[in-house]
DNA sequence: AATGAATGAGAGTTCATTCAT
DNA sequence: CATGAATGAACTCTCATTCAT
């Protein structure tokens, strides 16, 4: 894990170690939950002391908001770097999938952090994880306005971008790449099942929204 | 919250009593989480000591498991009752979503503490809730194979299913009947989109899987 | 078990229940100690609800004193009774011996709870019980005294006869009937030992004590 | 207290403290009994928080098996000290009563939680601590016989060394050293008249036990 | 940079006991 | 006479965090 995006160039020892952390602790979390996993279990995984724990971030909770904001920032990264090549609104959606699928099955268990500690931070941390996490939210919602708008298409947009939201990131929950395959095929898949539905949905004029 | 469902005559004192404890521990449960939430806040909440709440049961963990249990076996009967009168399988398919998002937005809360603490019980009552699990999903599959037998459609169940199963749980982080409509409308929509997605599905014969 | 000494006419219901209850509890202490048991533990030896408990004793010290002042009242009513007939110095050491290892093989339970529970009781009952047992005590050193003159021996009676008690008082330790017979043969073994030990010190006239 | 046999050389700072703690509790033990005694008291007494302690061990009962450990191991260290200057028979037997109350009056209070606190450990800690106990019974009990054998005396081993056992450890209960004089003096008076005792004891040829 | 030692606060649970019925 | 329901107090133990070194 590539914590501090702030600098492309040779991370620091500090950087490096921060890092190694980050990766323990996100395996920590995503066995036992933020709440149930204690810094004692990070010390032992992590090989550090207790204490030593503590020159690397002042809290329980510091720990989990950079966790979060990487993987956010990272997704959402490898996100506009996939979209600056796929015009077809159709495709640009599939890439929002593909990308967020790839991404999170190489990176499961981080995966889960994001999704089932979603809540768990307050004040500012909590403010920063939900701006990005709408940030995402909307990054998907705007591909898909796109695509309704240039097929002409009438659908709730909302309910349909939550319903997508809610099948990709329950995924952590029941995903196994020995039965389903790897991540392009259930991207796929999602992919198809998604489009299909809001390209066939026709209810006539009253429905939808905006 | 009608606990032992064993009689339908006239719940004994003791049962009025937990189901008034289970539905406040509910909503402890709902707002600060299973682990975050402390025997403390329950005793706040309904109005017993922390002794007293002992009397109706023997631990936090057998609480939670009291509700998960109560839940899934209700949201399972009353899925029962409703496909009664029901034969077409699209219908079907539509009876159970419509039964879902029926049942856990009227009791939201409850909702919550199923999906979200999801594999925080253990041994035997762990057990005993991942069997109810399984069989409310194979309830849903079971329809959707009908269906998909009846059509000769082509599509992955397993992966469709699970996606249908995320669209419905990842609901608690987002519904808001201002915004969204009953459960009615949220039913259709998202019913609208996995059934078209479903049926428009069309690889040729190698795709999909029994 | 026979409380209330008082009367010898026929026992009310009260007295036969309590008796009853006093016997379990007797078990119950022997087997978890007077600490570790709880009235839970009570009540389901006894079948009483734990209210129900409270209509016989009005707390778990006062019962411990009952079953303490029982057990001493009656083996040294049993002494009396013994010695009236017994005149020889010797025989009469001998027959305390044999009265306390006969009456306790018989109640090797009630044998623990009195030597091991030996000062829990504070206050009033500690000092009722205390005088009991110092009154039992009397009754042996007393025996000794007058063997001890009657011969003309020579040692210190307070060892002497605190040693007798140790021997005896941890017979709940190891007492086996299998291994080691029964009451007779062990208090034989024991008032051999100590009656040819004491009889043969002879150390000049400076040692011994009154 | 010295813990940690293991190494004679400059204990480390952590086994001092433990020591010392251990010393502590010893003492809140002797006064109230290990069940009654709480974690408060051995923080009260020990000058350490209530947190602090566990830092040296995981749980009361790990506190009782170090302390009834240390006790037994070292008792039996100092016994086999002793026994390496002497060879006759009845000395050797001598030495293991002199040894046990020198030891024990010295550490009245150990002694009592040896002897009181008896079967309070389950499970591994009882394990280990009853087969130090079982040890040390069998090295009384060699000496015992090794007299037996030596002067082809008649006696049942098994009772007079379980009444020689009840009496050193019934010790702690009536032993004050203004009236019964040091730990020399009882040994003597003891030692007296248990040899003299099984000395004595002459049932003809159908008596004893091997 | 790193740690052993320490702590205040609070966790879940159990206790002997009471009281309305 | 007997009980289900309830409780205040206290229990052992764990938590995230700090600080002297």
């Amino acid at each position: 894990m590539n914590s501090g995006a702030t600098t492309r160039l040779a991370p620091t020892r500090f950087e490096r170690q921060l890092a190694r952390i980050l990766d323990h602790a996100t395996a920590v979390f995503y066995e036992k939950g933020y709440e149930r996993a204690t810094m004692r279990d990070l010390s032992r995984s992590s090989g550090l002391s207790l204490a030593g724990l503590y020159h690397y971030f002042e809290s329980k909770e510091k720990l989990l908001y950079l966790i979060q904001r990487h993987y956010f920032k990272t997704v959402m990264e490898r996100l506009n770097a996939r979209l600056k090549d796929v015009t077809d609104p159709e495709e640009r959606v599939r890439a929002f999938i593909h990308n967020h699928l790839e991404y999170f099955v190489a990176n499961f268990k981080a995966y889960k952090v994001l999704s089932h500690e979603d809540d768990v931070l307050r004040n500012q941390f909590g403010a920063e994880i939900a701006a990005l996490k709408r940030e995402y939210y909307r990054s998907c919602a705007s591909l898909v306005e796109d695509l309704k708008r240039a097929r002409q298409l009438n659908f709730n947009n909302r309910i349909a971008v939550m319903g997508l939201f809610g099948s990709i990131n329950w995924l952590h929950t029941w995903y196994n790449p020995r039965v389903d395959g790897n991540a392009d095929a259930v991207a796929r898949e999602i992919s198809d099942v998604f489009l299909k539905g809001i390209c066939s949905v026709a209810r006539g004029p009253e429905g939808g929204q905006t």
